[in-house]
DNA sequence: TGGGGATTT
């Protein structure tokens, strides 16, 4: 074995294992309907649990499993017919089109309908496409949620051209700062965040004549809020002329909550036992190996593993899940190192890490194909699990891994975000498993026991659980709804409901009697964190409206503005310094921000006055580049600016509403800023101690500034920062030094405004 | 001396 020569260390020894027991064992449930066999069925409902399998989405486990799947013909053929379409044909050879006609028969019948479906089994695309032939579009629209953008903005193009329609016509989408509907629009994609904020406008949502929530077993904090108000609105909506649910509901609603494995039966309780539809789906078989033994390093196990498939097994890309960054680029490490020692013949490798912080010039390489037959190694975070989908993948190893954040409420001080390496579940297991079988059949190397797998959680605690619950208190405040008396399907801890009703109080959204505020109304007409909506609404007597909107819509973009790149650290500290500002992160943010812009005008430093001008009349594609070649000059994420840039648009028609002048600069005074932003971080706060280690003012947790910081190692009477987040020590992020004197004024001023 | 991944009229 040439690897054995170049390693000391054995390669581990995989036995196949075809999941026998990864059925759960469940009751019988009188409302299952398996519709995969198609309208033969239609009427006579089966029991699931006499015949099929359906908690196992990624691989077959029956006896045909290792074969591919039939494909079914369709059913309009014969020398009389048109030739179909190759698009209608496609939609006919879907698994989900043989049970078209139960599954439509099923919804009308039903209030709720539970839809579980496989991956492949086309009921995204589908389902909403039936409803609309079925004629449910004619007393509203048609709506299908989705937790990511992304996804829900690819399903409308792909089913507004099944339609034959243009996109935004018959079909259209809406996500944050993109959206693609018109008036004729019976058929809408949107994120599940988008249908949380009409909540607020519309309490009924009274022009959906039907509500889809897809991939409901993510169970995101909007999906949950969702399906909690989905209960309520259906109580109102779906009762008759009587009030009584007995004659007619003149606008009657529907739900479908499409689910791709698990807990299926849980929506069905939640929604009064509604019936639950089984849709087979369509992945090629993977054939999954466990290891023999538990492995201590994972690591040094996938690097093994990699090898053992790269020297034994036909081409084919491989793809390895790990947790993060740091394992990814030791595995990136060691496996360029062995692959440069393998003998002649074999092909080469070629390595690609992917993580959500990579620069984006490094995404391409994804889905570059390799030169010279090589075979390509992906390494990756669980990124590529549900956000990225890699084509070429045949071998999937799975380290059984994952980092998973989580809050935990404070009772004095706010939260403490955890981010720990993990086991993951079983249904992200499954999930990876997925991914080698999506262009053919596949295999994946679980570098874990059968018993490890055996021992996972099913599913992932639901994030309503594990995040902080200030923002979705606040808005279910102003719908008049109390996040306590809500019928959620899993209600949050004690600990996390309390700790938001502080932070809100301290904040001064709400009175000691718990009632709403009118500032805190204003904060909840923000799309921001109430921290951070409380740092817009403090600038306005502060006059720094400009720069602390420049500041939070970075705060508040998803993905991070420095890009490190751990081989370059030199160059990348080299190349920011002139950007740094003694306060600490928030004015060195200012100050980039204030940079980039100024590098579109003439590459020379600005006021910014000018490119506001020049943006006024239209981009002008030179400026474009000079910001391009900015932003890569300094390590900086130029997509996270521009994300930076919509959200600061956005907030400027939000301050407009609230009354607040989005021109009001500071100019170069630094304090207007750092004061307001304490206003919304009041709760982040620490104070030096004797002894060098910064203490929180509310509560005594001693916290470390974190490395990333430009206040890291630095010495100064009090700090605020954005977040803490427990990895190794308790971290602060986002940190900058302010006068102590302002704290002993805050708590007045808060509950002033209040 | 260290960064799983989404999302918001």
């Amino acid at each position: 074995m040439p690897v054995a020569s170049t390693s000391t260390k054995k390669i581990p020894l995989f036995k196949p294992s075809p999941i026998k027991h990864s059925t759960p064992k469940r009751k019988p449930i009188p409302n299952w309907v398996d519709v995969s066999d198609g309208e033969d069925h239609i009427g006579k409902r089966k029991r699931l649990n006499s015949h099929v399998n359906v908690s196992n989405g990624a691989f077959k486990h029956h006896p045909q499993a290792h074969s591919t799947p039939p494909r079914k013909k369709p059913r309009v053929s014969g020398p009389a017919e048109e030739p179909l379409e190759p698009i209608q044909e496609h939609r006919r050879q879907l698994p989900i089109a043989r049970g078209k006609d139960a599954l439509v028969q099923e919804i009308i019948a039903n209030e709720v309908t539970v839809l579980l479906g496989e991956t492949g089994s086309g009921k995204t695309t589908q389902v909403p496409q039936y409803l609309l032939d079925a004629g449910f579009a004619e007393q509203g629209i048609i709506g299908i949620t989705q937790p990511r953008k992304v996804a829900a903005i690819s399903l409308a193009r792909r089913v507004s051209v099944e339609q034959g329609q243009p996109l935004g016509t018959r079909v259209g989408y809406s996500v944050r700062f993109d959206e693609r509907a018109s008036a004729e629009t019976k058929i809408k994609y949107m994120t599940d965040g988008m249908l949380t904020r009409e909540l607020l406008g519309d309490s009924l949502l009274s022009k959906y004549s039907v509500i889809v929530i897809d991939e409901a077993h993510e169970r995101t904090l909007r999906t949950d809020l969702l399906l909690a108000n989905l209960k309520r609105i259906l109580r109102l909506r779906n009762k008759g002329e009587d009030g009584k649910g007995k004659g007619k509901a003149r606008n009657p609603l529907k739900v479908v909550i499409m689910s791709a494995t698990l807990d299926a039966e849980k929506f069905s309780q939640f929604f009064h036992s509604a019936k639950i539809i089984y849709v087979k789906g369509r992945q090629h078989p993977v054939k999954i190996y466990h290891s023999a033994q538990g492995q201590q390093d994972y690591v040094d196990a996938a690097l093994r593993t990699f090898f053992q498939i790269h020297i034994d097994q036909p081409p084919g890309d491989v793809l390895i899940f790990l947790p993060g960054q740091e394992d990814i680029e030791s595995l990136e490490k060691s496996i360029e190192l062995f692959a440069n020692q393998l003998p002649q013949g074999h092909p080469e490798v070629m390595v690609v890490p992917m993580f959500a912080a990579l620069q984006a010039s490094q995404m391409p390489r994804v889905f570059a194909v390799p030169q010279n037959n090589a075979r390509k190694c992906i390494l990756a975070t669980n990124i590529a699990e549900t956000s990225i989908t890699i084509p070429g993948v045949r071998y999937v190893i799975d380290t059984g891994k994952g980092k998973e954040k989580r809050y935990l409420a404070g009772n004095t001080g706010g939260g403490l975000d955890t981010l720990m390496t993990r086991d993951i579940t079983q249904s992200s297991a499954m999930q990876r498993a997925g991914r080698a079988g999506r262009e053919g059949p596949g295999f994946c190397y679980r570098l874990y026991t059968e018993e490890a797998f055996a021992a996972m959680l099913p599913a992932a605690e639901p994030e309503i659980m594990r995040c902080s619950l200030a923002q979705a208190m606040l808005q279910l405040l102003c719908l008049g709804q109390d996040l306590q008396e809500l019928d959620l399907m899993d209600m949050p801890d004690h600990d996390a409901i309390s700790s938001a009703l502080r932070t809100l109080f301290l904040l001064g959204a709400l009175d000691s009697h718990r009632e709403l505020t009118p500032l805190g109304r204003a904060m909840a007409s923000f799309p921001l964190e109430p921290t951070h909506a409380r740092a817009v609404i403090a600038s306005k007597e502060l006059g720094s409206t400009a720069e602390v909107l420049d500041v939070i819509s970075v705060l508040a973009s998803s993905s991070k503005l420095f890009v490190d790149a751990t081989d370059k650290r030199a160059e990348i500290a080299e190349a920011r310094r002139a950007l740094i500002h003694p306060a600490g992160d928030h004015l060195t943010l200012l100050n980039t921000v204030r940079a980039y812009r100024a590098a579109g005008v003439n590459g020379e430093d600005d006021d910014g006055e000018a490119e506001r001008r020049k943006e006024a009349k239209g981009k002008g594609k030179v400026g474009r580049d000079a910001r391009k070649e900015w932003a890569r000059a300094h390590f900086i994420s130029e997509r996270t600016l521009r994300e930076a840039a919509a959200i600061r648009e956005q907030l400027c028609v939000s301050c407009e509403r609230a009354g607040i002048d989005w021109r009001v600069s500071c100019g170069e005074r630094e304090e207007p800023v750092l004061l307001s932003l304490a206003h919304g971080l009041a709760q982040n706060a620490a104070l030096i101690a004797p002894d060098g280690t910064y203490k929180q003012i509310m509560g005594q947790t001693v916290v470390k500034i974190h490395p990333g910081s430009s206040m890291a190692d630095k010495k100064v009477p009090a700090i605020i920062y954005d977040e803490l987040v427990y990895t190794n020590q308790i971290y602060a992020r986002g940190v900058s030094s302010i006068s102590k004197s302002f704290f002993a004024t805050l708590g007045a001023f808060n509950r002033r405004e209040a």
